[in-house]
DNA sequence: GACATATTTTGACGCCTCGTCATATTATCG
DNA sequence: CGATAATATGACGAGGCGTCAAAATATGTC
């Protein structure tokens, strides 16, 4: 979380490290009780800076929230590196990211609500440029490293038939999945009423196929999917898989 | 849109028709300018009647977007019906229903914001337990649509090595895939900044793999997609993509 | 240290929205 | 026509966002 800040006066190192307070205690508050409950009040009361001082750091609450986004989208990419890493084939490595993103909602449910958000224009257009450059350059970076993989798995020779696709759709393919997966997951869509297994599940399973359907090698049915699963959360995800079953006894 | 309400007096006739009158009103004022310009007073205003008789109607305002949200719905499993009944191959059914979902979604841009809103805790606990009945019958419906089709599929063994799936992880890759595609496409993400193709085609796509991937024949190796893409849509949904090309030229 | 100037912080305020409820209006019926 | 029931109204309270003149603090100069 800490931020390096040399070669500045004290004057603009508090400026930063209020913004951090500012942004560690929003963050806070809407992982406790959701978007709906942050206002601009308490995220002022509770940092013990009046509402003018907020507003001198961020233009507007949509500004604030996006650049919590940004913080996100910078942890999710701190979890995708370490996927793209993983000293294994670019099919396991690629099933890592969707892994990792998948925890990641799983310990940081709130989230999905405010990077929504910040997905729709009526929004985008009220924040300042400054954060707006730093969100796309933070989805850039994101989308980059999946499009290296997936090159890199191309170019390997990993993705049989790979002459039909290019990385983009394939990309997309999966962000679209898994994206919506998550969503639908996370929803309070009473899924099992409709008759669906855990979401969780029903989205690794989804993945895997739409791996195979790409002919990424090596195939699932040469592969034990849930030993794969359970070998990549151990080996990169142990403190996060750790914390979350934590958060799931605490809770039930 | 009109409804049938015959032995009702005419004071019940009278209070289901405003009430369609203010749903009218609200779904055009939220096509038009999008949710965040949508009030309660501007409802009241547009309809001449008086803030306090919407709320005769209407617990609350995500109460009335939850209504709205019934309406998509319904016209949705309109669509879905369409494309159930094609005279096809089990896949091209439900290749059919992925086009209607996606038109639908091209066709109405802003319901995917209050769809979205409707899906949230925070909203679905401020509902009438009344619209909040009809929503979960309305989800419980379009699902079993895609439930039945799928099981179809199984049953007349379209889906080879259907014993290592189950119709419900199936409907949830696909909806999942689709859900999420349509909304990346309609977020205001620079999508074509970060290297991709237009989100529709790359979606189309992608169903089309994820229907390979579980071998639903006959499988895309051989058919021709592009055609059959331009004959579902020319024989079912011949109407909403004239409007949509329509709509398309005035805005460009 | 004292004074002048620049910077930062503050919170009262204006405006907007939701949802309520006493009152006014309209409908029904004997 | 008059009494009672049903309905419609909009002023109002609560609470949110964002602003800005004034207060507080910091900085610089002698």
């Amino acid at each position: 979380m800490s931020v390096q800040h040399d070669n500045l006066s004290r004057k603009q190192r508090e400026f930063l490290q209020r913004e951090q307070l500012i942004l560690d205690t929003a963050q806070n508050m809407l992982h406790q009780n959701g978007y709906v409950q942050l206002t601009m009040e308490r995220i002022a009361e509770a940092v013990e800076y009046s509402k003018g001082t907020i507003y001198n750091h961020f233009s507007s609450k949509e500004d604030l929230v996006c650049s919590l986004c940004c913080r996100c989208v910078s942890n999710l990419i701190g979890l995708f590196e370490r996927a793209f890493d993983y000293p294994g084939t670019t099919r396991e490595r690629f099933a890592a990211i969707g892994i990792a993103y998948s925890l990641y909602h799983q310990l940081n449910p709130h989230d999905a609500e405010y990077i929504q958000i910040v997905k729709t224009n009526a929004i985008r257009e009220k924040l300042s440029e400054e954060h707006l450059h730093e969100l796309n350059s933070l989805e850039h970076e994101i989308t980059q490293l999946c499009m290296n993989l997936v090159n890199e798995a191309i170019a390997a020779g990993d993705i049989s038939n790979a002459e039909n696709h290019t990385a983009d759709t394939i990309v997309f393919g999966f962000w679209s999945m898994v994206y919506g997966g998550m969503l639908l997951a996370q929803s309070d869509i009473p899924l099992e009423d409709l008759g669906f297994s855990p979401a969780i599940i029903m989205l690794w399973n989804n993945s895997q196929r739409l791996m195979d359907a790409y002919g990424w090698e090596p195939l699932s049915k040469d592969t034990d999917s849930d030993a794969l699963f359970n070998k990549l959360c151990s080996a990169l995800f142990a403190e996060e898989v750790c914390r979350l079953t934590q958060g799931e006894n605490r809770n039930g």
